[in-house]
DNA sequence: CAGAACAGGCTTTTT
DNA sequence: GCCTGTTCTG
């Protein structure tokens, strides 16, 4: 390992088990078993053999999930290195570690204990080369992935209006969610998706990858999965060495991750997986709630333990919430109960618009301050990013401290991208995207044009934008001006390249940013933004520190990373039903229950049932973060995108008991919720009837991008006016003497070859150096 | 090549 | 109604 950008991962078999000497005390002794009730312990001391733990909302799922990883370890069942517990969310497997770490009194490093995708890069890092990576491979962003299938679909000629890049995307994430590798699919199963080349750009999209010795987040599983099928002796040491695993929110896990589960758990077959069918909420991202329903099949002899004590509600909420779900299919079935009372009624309530809604719960939530509850303890949670914005203005104009959770993560954001970019070619050349990010910002007069004849070579040759910039600079194709603009760049990057052997990656990184004039960029900026986003690379380059190497915490960067947390402060939270997921609150307004806006319309025209039982979910989990109080509205007229709409109230505001709500309408307001006909009580014959309800529907048309357009069959042009496809190598060598054309200098006599370098004297433009991808022999220039 | 002016288009988003 | 991404002009 002298390289010192080299990801340094040790497996940590010589650290020796945390747990005590001597015999294992009688399990009863435990102090952890304090307070856990009879099928929470029995969920925690069946260790051997499958074990399903449905866990309905708050009945301690979190708990049990801790406290018998404990248990496995301090009754030496296992080594901390053999067991493997998976979280979805960063914040759940920190929340994991704290308190494991908690109970059984030692420090948790080098345990197998995170995500799926930090689990699966640390596995794929030290196998890399088996999937035909380098164990030093970049973990794509998002914007990076974008940028790559335009490029892809400009390649193929597709028009990326017709066929946005996000969709395309989508269709091979969810491709990849399923295990689905280009190798199995036939051509005609992307349907006519880009012009039903999808499955090409598919293919075309994975070579490029590997090219640039890169992953994206379901890579990470896939190629784990692709690591263990095809080298036996690999799976089977992951097999042997994990004798336990433990899983959380199963009911989110995607096919790639359910095989990935079942391949490690094939040997010891000790796999725990909690979870709760009806907080499935993010089929649409490729979860399959079919795998916790198909459980008792996928791992025979499986036991089932049902957590249905729920400490966190009162019981007119869990009324109210159960009878929502129980409209919905196929579920395996809980019955949630609790000792707590009945509390108070879910309240209802109608209004004329969203801005009377907003006004409202501002209302509410001051008498609740005046109440002396604290803010943190409420909490406004909406279906759409968009619908905070209402809150924001009226909870501004109220002075109500509030803070919106969720927004863009802390690596997402642009200055924490371009910095990562500038630190990803230092550790990686090959990294094509980072260089085409980062070439012209700060401004440095590399247009589209210079990228272009970059790429070109790029191609042509099939190097790296990094080699096809040295090439460019060794001859006369680029201007004067740019040519000192880039030598000076790609000097900077060997020279930083070469200070990461010495240098402390924290000065390095501050070295970088400040030398490349990145820093200067936003001290000279004065939008507004600009402030923070210093204070957001210093907040980067002050994290290194914790970490041994540059690759180390790039992986965190881009693995772990997450948003801050508030600070101390008293604030009412407003954030999305599915942000919400996994938090309680005393206070909960459900705002905005109005079909086509939650139920969402879109939803329901792209999954149908299936979709709306997910918003159904949704509701579900809403209702269930309330601990003492929750408040449910509707708005007759709601604008969105700009114009007004007529809205009428959800179903679900139907489905809720009216034995466990109280309704309360604005003065000529109803509440009857969306029947099967429209109609909700106001006026106006818009949205609603002859569309089972879909309030929205008239203003929705035509924003359908991701769900597969019907079409016309129109003629398919292949090529292009114009040539700007990449030149292949000369078919014939160029010779001395030879009579060339140049896009630039036009025609010419070559006079000198020097390898792909040549020495051509034009007619127009006098002697230059060229290389010979850039010119084509006279007579078939014409 | 870079800033300004316009047109289109829109859920949810753990990693 | 706002943000993004493209096109026009200096």
């Amino acid at each position: 390992m002298s390289d010192p950008f080299q990801y340094d991962d040790p497996l940590n078999d010589a650290v020796p088990a945390i747990v005590p000497q001597g015999a294992a005390p009688a399990a009863r002794d435990y102090p952890y078993f304090a307070g856990l009730n009879e099928v929470q312990r029995e969920a925690v001391e069946t260790l051997d053999g499958p074990v399903l733990v449905l866990a309905g909302a708050g009945t301690g799922k979190t708990r049990v999930l801790t406290t018998r990883l404990a248990h496995l370890l301090m009754t030496r069942r296992a080594s901390p290195f053999q067991v493997l517990a998976v979280t979805f969310t960063n914040k759940a497997a920190r929340e994991m570690r704290e308190r494991v770490g908690a109970l059984v009194g030692a420090p948790t490093e080098g345990w197998w204990m995170g995500t799926f995708h930090a689990l699966a890069a640390r596995i794929l890092r030290r196998h890399a080369e088996l999937v035909g990576l380098k164990g030093n491979f970049t973990i794509l962003d998002s914007d990076d992935q974008i940028r790559l299938i335009k490029q892809l679909l400009k390649a193929e000629n597709i028009d990326d209006k017709k066929w946005p890049a996000r969709a395309v995307l989508s269709v091979i994430e969810r491709w990849k969610d399923r295990a689905l590798t280009p190798d199995k699919l036939k051509p005609e199963d992307g349907g006519d998706t880009a012009g039903g080349k999808v499955v090409q750009l598919y293919r075309n999209y994975q070579e490029r990858l590997r090219s640039l010795n890169a992953c994206d987040f379901g890579d990470l599983l896939l190629h784990n999965i692709t690591l263990f099928q095809q080298n036996a002796e690999v799976l089977s040491d992951y097999q042997t060495r994990f004798r336990y695993l433990l899983v959380d929110e199963y009911q989110d896990t995607n096919v790639a991750q359910y095989l990935w589960l079942r391949l490690l758990a094939q040997k010891h077959k000790n796999i725990c997986c909690v979870g709760d069918d009806d907080q499935s909420i993010y089929g649409w991202r490729g979860a399959e709630v079919g795998n916790i329903l198909r459980f008792e099949n996928d791992f025979p002899g499986a036991k089932i333990v049902r957590l249905e004590q729920n400490y966190r509600s009162t019981g007119h909420i869990l009324a109210a919430a159960a009878g929502v779900i129980s409209n919905n299919q196929g579920r395996l079935g809980k019955t949630l109960w609790t000792k707590s009372d009945q509390g108070d009624p879910v309240k209802v309530r109608a209004l004329w618009d969203g801005e009377e809604e907003a006004r409202w719960i501002g209302e509410e939530i001051e008498a609740l301050q005046r109440a002396k509850v604290p803010l943190s303890q409420i909490a406004v949670l909406v279906r759409a990013g968009f619908q905070t914005r209402e809150f924001e203005e009226r909870f501004i104009t109220l002075g109500l401290p509030y803070r919106v959770v969720g927004g863009p993560r802390f690596y997402e954001r642009q200055e924490i991208r371009d910095a990562m970019a500038y630190l990803r070619i230092i550790v990686q050349p090959d990294d094509d995207l980072a260089f085409e990010r980062i070439i012209n910002v700060p401004k440095r007069g590399v247009g589209p044009a210079t990228i272009q004849q970059l790429y070109q070579l790029a191609r042509a040759r099939s190097i790296p934008l990094t080699e096809a910039t040295w090439q460019l600079l060794e001859t006369d194709e680029l201007k004067p001006k740019m040519r000192v603009t880039l030598r000076n760049l790609m000097t900077d990057f060997d020279r930083w390249r070469t200070l990461g052997a010495t240098t402390h990656h924290t000065d390095l990184a501050q070295m970088v940013l400040d030398e490349s004039g990145y820093t200067d960029m936003w001290k000279v900026d004065k939008t507004p933004e600009a402030p923070g986003r210093l204070e957001n690379l210093k907040e980067l380059v002050a994290a290194m520190g914790e970490f041994e190497n540059l690759a180390g915490f790039m992986e965190h960067v881009s693995l772990v990373m997450d948003n801050a947390e508030s600070s101390g402060t008293e604030m009412v939270s407003v954030m999305t039903l599915h942000g919400a997921k996994g938090l309680e609150f005393d206070y909960v307004f459900l705002p905005g229950w109005e079909d086509g806006l939650f139920p969402s319309q879109r939803s329901m025209d792209d999954t149908g049932i299936a979709g709306l039982e997910e918003e159904r979910r949704l509701a579900y989990v809403g209702l269930t973060r309330a601990r003492r109080r929750a408040h449910v509205s509707h708005a007759a007229n709601r604008r969105m995108h700009g114009s007004w709409v007529t809205a009428i109230p959800s179903r679900f505001v139907g489905e809720l008991p009216e034995t466990d709500i109280e309704t309360d309408a604005a003065p000529g307001l109803s509440s009857a919720p969306a029947p099967s006909f429209g109609g909700g009580g106001f006026g106006g014959g818009f949205g609603g009837g002859g569309f089972g309800g879909g309030g929205f529907r008239d203003f929705k048309g035509g924003g359908f991008a991701s769900r597969p357009q019907r079409q016309a069959p129109g003629p398919v042009i292949e090529g292009s006016a114009f040539e700007v496809a990449p030149r292949k190598r000369p078919d014939q060598p160029l010779r001395r003497g030879m009579r060339v054309f140049h896009q630039k200098f036009g025609y010419g006599t070559v006079r000198a070859v020097d390898g792909d370098k040549l020495e051509i004297e034009f007619e127009q433009a006098g002697v230059k150096k060229v290389l010979d991808s850039f010119v084509v022999p006279a007579e078939k220039a014409g």
